[in-house]
DNA sequence: ACGGACATACCGACCAGTTGGTATGCATCC
DNA sequence: GGATGCATACCAACTGGTCGGTATGTCCGT
C-alpha cells in the first residue's frame, strides 16, 4: 500500500484518506468505538464515499488490516539490519529495530491488527483472519533469520517458526502493558518487555557457539 | 467477591449476574461492542436494574476490572504451586498453573482486563486505571518469589518486577495470538509462548547455580 | 453519453441514559 | 404489635441522539 509514485501525484484519493484514518482511530479508541461517521469526519470525507469505497465496515476493517500490513511490511522489509552477515544480528537487529520504534503515547506506537482482533475476533471471520495474516506475516519474515540463527547455534527441539511468533506475542503484549500504564511511561514500559524478549533470543542464539 | 456463603442462599444479586454477564461479553466481544442492553438481557435483568447499581456503562467497566481482579486473584492466591520450598520452582510452577488453564476457546480464557484496557485506554481514564490495577496486581503477586528466586541466582542487574511484569506481557501477547488463529488452535498457540516464557526464566533463574 | 468518484438526504434500528413507579424489608415510635 | 417512615432493589416505558446502511443525484474525465 502507499506505493511509490514519484514525479506523480500522492493518490490521496478518498479510500486512502480513510484507511489512513482508519489507523488513527482504531489506535485510539478500537474498531468498534469507532464509528463510519467519525472516519468519514477524520478522512474529510462524506459517507457517500465510504460505502462507494466499502461495502460495510467490516469490509473496513479487512481493508484495513491488510492496508497495515502491506505499509508497516515494506517498511521492515527496507531496514537496514537485514545487510548483516550473521543471522542472529539480524534477528537482534530486527528487534532493536522494534525497540527504537517505540517512542510517545501508546496510540502512537501500537499495532491495529492487535487491537482489532481482540475486539471482533469471533464477531467477524474475516477480520480476524485479515488481522492473523498481519500477525503471522510478521512473524513469517523473521523466521527465515531465526532459522538461520538456530542453525548456527547448539540448540536442539526449538522450532524458528515457534521463536519467531514468540517475538510477536511479547511485542503484543507489550502494547496491552504500555497502555495500562499509560502516559509517560508506556514507552518505556514497552521497551523494558522488548529488551527481555532481547535477553532470551540472546541467550538462546549465542549459546555454546 | 463471590464471598462463601454457607448455608445461606447466594445472592446472585442483579449486580453480580451483570458482572458474571460482563465477563463473558467483554471476553467475547469486548467492551464498546457490548451494549447495556446485550448485559441486561444476558443477566436476565431490566436496564433499571442496570443503572441502579451501576451510574454509567463506564461504572461497569469499572466495576467489573475490580470484580475480575478479585475472582481470578483469590484463585491464584489459593494454588498449591505456593507451597513450593524453593523460589524457582514457585515461579515455574505459576506458569504451569497458567498453561494448565490454557484450553478451549480464546474467549474461555483471554483476559478481561487486558481486552478492556486495549479499547478503552485512551476514551475513559478510569477503566485504564483500573485494568492496570489488575494487570499490575498480578505481576506485584509473582514479584516476591521472582525476587527470592533472582537472589538465589547469579544474574545480575535484572530487576524482580521488572521480570513478573514481563510473565504479564507474554501472557497478553499470547491472548492476542490466541485470538487471531482462533478455532482450535488457539489454546495449543497459547501454551506454546508460555512455554517460551517458562525456558526463559528457567534460564535466568537456574544459571550458574 | 457513460462510468467511476464522490455528495446529500434520509431510514429504521439501536444506543446510553431517564422517568415514574412498585415491592419489600427494616427500623422506630406509640 | 401495628402503623409510620424510609431506604434498597428492581421494573416497564420512554427519550434524544447516534448507529450502519441506502437511495438518489451530481460532477467530471474520457
Amino acid at each position: 500500500m502507499i506505493p511509490n509514485q514519484a514525479f506523480r501525484p500522492l493518490p490521496v484519493s478518498a479510500r486512502d484518506k480513510l484507511l489512513e484514518a482508519g489507523v488513527k482511530l482504531v489506535r485510539e479508541q478500537g474498531y468498534a468505538a469507532t464509528s463510519v461517521d467519525q472516519l468519514c469526519r477524520a478522512a474529510g470525507v462524506t459517507k457517500g464515499a465510504f460505502f462507494h469505497h466499502f461495502a460495510s465496515k467490516e469490509a473496513l476493517g479487512v481493508a484495513l488490516a491488510g492496508y497495515w500490513s502491506s505499509s508497516t511490511g515494506a517498511f521492515f522489509a527496507a531496514a537496514p539490519f537485514h545487510h548483516a552477515a550473521d543471522p542472529v544480528d539480524r534477528v537482534l537487529g530486527y528487534i532493536d529495530l522494534r525497540i527504537a520504534l517505540l517512542a510517545g503515547p501508546a496510540e502512537s506506537f501500537s499495532c491495529v491488527a492487535g487491537t482489532m482482533v481482540q475486539e471482533a475476533f469471533l464477531s467477524s471471520d474475516a477480520i480476524r483472519a485479515a488481522c492473523n495474516d498481519s500477525i503471522t506475516g510478521n512473524s513469517r519474515a523473521l523466521e527465515q533469520d531465526v532459522s538461520a540463527a538456530l542453525a548456527q547455534s547448539h540448540m536442539q527441539g526449538l522450532s524458528a517458526i515457534s521463536l519467531a511468533r514468540h517475538a510477536q506475542a511479547v511485542i503484543q503484549g507489550a502494547f496491552v502493558l504500555a497502555k495500562a500504564v499509560g502516559g509517560e511511561s508506556a514507552a518505556g514500559l514497552a521497551r523494558e518487555q522488548l529488551l527481555h524478549l532481547r535477553r532470551y533470543f540472546d541467550l538462546l542464539l549465542r549459546s555454546e557457539r
